[in-house]
DNA sequence: CCGCTCATGTAACTGGTTACATGATTTA
DNA sequence: TAAATCATGTAACCAGTTACATGAGCGG
């Protein structure tokens, strides 16, 4: 019986950032996910410390404590194992749920639209766009810096989400054609 | 110092599917969210059984024993607090997260993409878009029947799921042409 | 010297998850 | 009569969350 721990996506994700940014301390992982516009990851310190502890445990990263001044911090870099997972998770075969639609708290509300009156309809459709929009801004601010930098991967990244969001106020125009008819 | 029970998206959204469709049994509730080509909510009997009972001693849901043949089933309805409730996760103001971008686990790894060997970004790639296109076609099916059911919110939103699904297509084409540039 | 950022953690909680258990009803 | 579906729950678990605590280094 082969011992399969599981390895959580996020925890693939921080062994991302450990190959491309290591030696790198557990605050600095932490960083980008907290300053990140999307909010499916806090990037709290209770995530990612124990998390890190973790992935030493399972041999996928490598801890090192440095000196820092007086004081001393505690680098991780990516081992050949970690390395093998990490490809292993970006590439093909894909668990089934990558391709899925995902969740959109708008889209979500949407459905049950119904039970506010027509005029709540239209003000909920009109603060929709808005927010997306000022969402839409930040990330095209983010992307421009991504290419600034020349970090064409992350810049690719970036241009999903931005699509993304260009798709869902495409939709919403839809919707309020629909709403006014 | 006012007693605010949070109440969670998930309790939120059975509130709109007892709204929609009470009387409504629990086991009923959780049969679309498991369903539902969304696996964002398991729709698992652990979630929905414990989750009726809390929203109905907040009061929001109303129980009820009704008998079915010999046996008996207990039905659930929306009270008028619980309209209430419905009606403000409904209607703006939005909290921030509901602009934000969602998570996509193909642009999550994509910003990695960099630690695979080109032949394999390319076969991500190729992937990524034959899953998509699968999860496509099944929400453009469940779509064309909300539409002949006449749910026209619920069409609304399935042309929200198609919609970000074509977007990430769209982008997918993009990323190619930049890989093999 | 004040406040911000860097840095490392712990503690309590929680809203889900999977898996299990049971049994009646319906349908092929 | 066997299998699928309807129906109701519980138990154990867990990967995150928020909040707290501590303290050094640094820029103005």
């Amino acid at each position: 019986m082969i011992e399969v721990q599981a390895v959580t996506e996020l925890e693939q994700c921080v062994l991302g950032i450990v190959w491309q940014s290591g030696p790198i301390t557990a605050y600095e992982i932490a960083k980008p996910f907290a300053q990140s516009p999307s909010t499916y990851w806090s990037g709290s310190a209770g995530a990612i410390y124990p998390l890190v502890k973790r992935l030493e445990e399972k041999g996928l990263l490598q801890g090192e404590t440095a000196k820092w001044n007086s004081r001393q911090k505690r680098t991780f870099t990516i081992t050949p194992e970690g390395l093998r997972e990490l490809r292993e998770w970006l590439a093909p075969p894909f668990t089934p749920d990558v391709g899925a639609v995902s969740f959109d708290p708008v889209r979500t509300r949407m459905s049950f639209l119904g039970a506010l009156p027509q005029r709540q309809r239209e003000r909920f459709v009109d603060e929709a766009e808005r927010v997306i929009k000022e969402h839409l801004e930040e990330l095209r601010k983010i992307h421009a810096a991504e290419l600034a930098k020349g970090n064409v991967f992350e810049a690719l990244a970036g241009r999903g989400g931005i699509h993304e969001l260009e798709a869902r106020l495409k939709w919403l125009a839809e919707v309020r054609r629909e709403l006014v008819k």
